[in-house]
DNA sequence: CACTTGGCGTAGACCGATTTACGTCACAGC
DNA sequence: GCTGTGACGTAAATCGGTCTACGCCAAGTG
């Protein structure tokens, strides 16, 4: 209220006694600063309560700012990842941002031009819709790390499931327990194109297969919903109407949870229909919830993206790495044997 | 990777023909630009994919950019607040970035610090473990809406939710159904201060007059955990170790998540512990789950901090401005009447 | 002794935008 | 014809850092 704007490097230098080019070397620790220098510049910041300007290092330097794209922000999968991204960055001195996207398409690239725009040092993209042309160019101008995403560009590094086998995973335990009319709940058409390597592109392709492997061509019934488990849960209502399946595998344990809840509206249980997610979001073990699912270890993955990015920074790694977890099923109670007959 | 860097405000000058001020000014709408010239810059902008620096853009005028800080990313509420945020800014030219805190109170510090370096317009803080003279000195400096703090400053807004009204509710709403021994849990003491004004303290003191005022003095009962659903998961089943209470009133929905889960684990349904939470929490109306809870609107709180926030930033406003969200009980079938006997 | 060498510090260019101060031009009014 | 005025542009200062190039000095070296 009474002085006003803060201290400035230039204040520093001033309160200090030494030129400005002196307190920058203090502060990045750079080389050629004696030990008497640095304590009388060190004692200035102190007592000016001096804090560099992000925006002024970034016009030269580098921002100390690492940002991360996320859709749809109440998807609990991500929060794992941004979870395991800030461990992993205890301490580096970088500072983790998240730009959220929500809504459709577009917004993803609108949110991972406003963390370009604001001079990152490197970005961590989640949203699958963005095109791989885009990308690779973001990825040629700035250190790029793409999460769950199966195509290979030479400009950006990847960190993924394996979904392929984590949906043989569900789909192998569903065939055990003797179900055949296994409906997939996914999303809409633009997330699933066919060869795009999303999650969900993967997750419907390996889903057909395995019904066709199986012999059971004709029981496959693909199901189109939005994002939110809201969305799940209405499209699944709408499924029980006509021929209901016996089991459900979902794209996503934000879907299987809305399908599990119309199960639970229509008066029905797991007896009836089973329900297999993925992801093992934090609730999915929720003894009341009880959801089978595919972990992929969303924390490792935030933890993983951190690390390539840190390298790229810092070692000016250049070639593209590939980092792939390992899926796991979890069976729990949403999923139970056929009824006999 | 050919050509490198992006196109500066100079080059499109030069493409243009015109000066740099001059497309500084198309770009902010800002007065004394002939349609002709307009156009042409326009054109030069488009042809070589122009974008402004925000950090060269903050060094004198603003980033167009407003922080929220997030504790515990995990904490669904938040995301909500987070959802009507984003809302509310479509359309603004602003992008919302958020930085998690996670971990203990310091952290809070330096997420806000962060924010504040990275030259942001305006700040959206949750975490109620900074000092209010450090927000109020942060307020000072910048436009600030504090969220969920009941303390008056002169230095920023605030919006809230009626925290003991809400609690209120919970409380009459056992108390109906003839709960009489109520077990209260809560987060630890750093965030239960008494006279802090944080939502725990109001709620826990809540409690207790409730509980005085029917005189039941001799059956509270305090029990404290961490900020997780696991935290509280554990420390509910060692509550139940000895005497066991007949409801819990929690302190939000995720350790009201984690009682759940107890009382599952330990073989107990609603009908031997009720629990109640507080924040409606989209998991809590799952039918799975069907959790009782204060409805506080965290959408309509984030969306209400940005309205505040813009205020201050474009109108200029400086009197503090103070927002409370009423709550409304949303009874489910996590609380029963207590058992005859 | 002259000459390198390494340690330490400074001056000043630079990053890419905004903003201020000022110049020019056309036109209206007297 | 002279002057005042508003519209439109531009040059240059400015924001607060980083980084390069260079200067100075003391200690080795041949």
């Amino acid at each position: 209220m009474t002085d006003a704007r803060a201290a400035t490097i230039e204040d520093v230098a001033r309160h200090a006694g030494v030129s400005r080019a002196a307190v920058s070397k203090v502060i990045r620790n750079a080389y050629g600063v004696s030990p008497a220098m640095r304590e009388r510049v060190t004692a200035a910041i102190e007592a000016l309560d001096y804090r560099p300007r992000v925006a002024a290092r970034a016009m030269r330097g580098s921002s100390f700012t690492l940002g991360i794209e996320l859709p749809h922000i109440g998807n609990p999968f991500f929060t794992k990842i941004v979870a395991g991204a800030t461990a992993a960055l205890q301490g580096t001195g970088y500072q983790l941002i998240i730009a959220p996207a929500d809504e459709n398409g577009d917004e993803g690239i609108r949110a991972l031009g406003a963390l370009a725009d604001r001079q990152v040092d490197g970005i961590i993209a989640i949203s699958p819709l963005v095109s791989t042309d885009w990308l690779e160019r973001l990825g040629a101008r700035m250190p790029v790390v793409m999460i769950g995403r199966h195509d290979r560009s030479e400009h950006y590094d990847t960190v993924t499931g394996d979904d392929a086998s984590g949906t043989r995973l569900a789909m192998a335990h569903l065939f055990e327990l003797g179900h055949r009319r296994i409906a997939h709940l996914t999303r809409s058409e633009d997330v699933t194109e066919p060869g795009s390597g999303t999650p969900h592109a993967i997750r419907l392709e390996e889903y057909l297969a395995a019904m066709r492997a199986a012999g059971l061509e004709d029981e496959i019934r693909v199901v189109r919903t939005g994002m939110t488990e809201d969305a799940a849960r209405l499209d699944t209502l709408a499924l029980f109407d006509d021929d209901r399946p016996t089991a459900i595998f979902a794209g996503n344990d934000e879907l299987a949870l809305g399908a599990l809840r119309a199960v639970g509206e229509a008066g029905l249980t797991s007896a009836d229909v089973s329900v297999v997610g993925y992801d093992d979001v934090d609730m999915a073990s929720h003894p009341a919830i009880s959801l089978t699912t595919i972990d992929q270890s969303g924390v490792e993955m935030g933890d993983r993206a951190i690390r390539l990015l840190l390298e790229r920074i810092r070692d000016a790694r250049t070639e593209p790495t590939h980092f792939s977890v390992t899926p796991v099923l979890k069976p729990r109670t949403s999923t139970r044997a056929v009824r006999a007959g």
